[in-house]
DNA sequence: GTATTCACTGGACAACATGCGCAGCAACTG
DNA sequence: CAGTTGCTGCGCATGTTGTCCAGTGAATAC
């Protein structure tokens, strides 16, 4: 576990132009490309690289509203609100956390309207007791990796 | 803006199978080579898809705690706040809310002690008033977007 | 000290995918 | 009706990939 300089300035080269080949990374790293393609395999097989999806943005298919849902989950209904949430396409993402019977989603919405919506049909559901709802009105930091990145490759390991 | 369900079955199948080149993929939706290659292309242009970076599991990078911090900022402080909280690596999202000067931030760390660093570093800083933190134990939906994508091709557009 | 293992290099090869342009065709629009 | 748009099916030159190999240096084991 861990990655070391090499890995880094791999992984920060693919974040910034993921349309590189192996073999184009090789030569901006200064690598052989039998080096590149093993340290890709690695960290494949690592689980450090999870794929190579492409990065939907919602915003663009037509859900610009993004809202994040604090749920209080009734004692012994986890299992259930899960599998519940699990239905519905506009909830992004869900965690467990801290505290007894809660939960943080984040979902998306057509419009503030169509919010309403989204969260009667997640909240809509018996095992929840209660639902508190912010939503998002800017995205100062998006979802990013390589300031990460880079301290994990700079410092440990 | 909208997808046709066309986009829909592409957008499933590079989230599924990323590895797979514009022929391959061609192949599966049995169309013409050049109509893939136009779809994506207008859908990069469009901003549906953002990019193929990859996708690092932070976890796997050595930072396996993650946290949510809600923050409550005093008024007019926000852009320092954005731009203090922009430098700390383990940041890895940032939104403001709906709510008085209220901010919702995503925190990695290298252990539960390692967290306490971290807030330290995120809300030691003068324009931040309070801050409520709730660690992650589990991650029943882990950030996905082909259930939207399937709806937003198969309904409307 | 010597043997073994490991990671990286630099090279080679065939197979494949890509970017590009083209003509034909169907559907829609003014 | 002519113009536009999007899809098809084709070909080509070029670049990349996957996969070998032998050689080298460093670290580790015996």
């Amino acid at each position: 576990m861990g990655i070391d300089q090499l890995d880094g300035r791999l992984l920060v080269l693919l974040a910034r132009e993921p349309r590189i080949g192996v073999l184009e990374a090789s030569r901006r790293l200064g690598v052989a490309r039998g080096t590149v393609q093993a340290r890709l395999d690695r960290l494949q097989s690592n689980g450090v690289i999870r794929g190579f999806g492409p990065q939907v943005d919602p915003a663009a298919l037509g859900y610009p509203v993004t809202a994040f849902a604090t749920l209080q989950i009734r004692q012994g209904q986890g299992t259930d609100v899960r599998a519940h949430l699990a239905t519905v396409p506009e909830v992004l993402e869900l965690h467990t956390t801290t505290g007894s019977g809660d939960m943080l989603c984040r979902l998306v919405a057509r419009s503030n309207a169509d919010l309403q919506r989204v969260i009667d049909l997640v909240v809509g559901f018996d095992g929840i007791v209660r639902a508190a709802t912010a939503i998002v009105m800017e995205n100062p930091v998006p979802l990013r990796i390589i300031p990460l990145v880079e301290q994990a490759a700079g410092d440990g390991d």
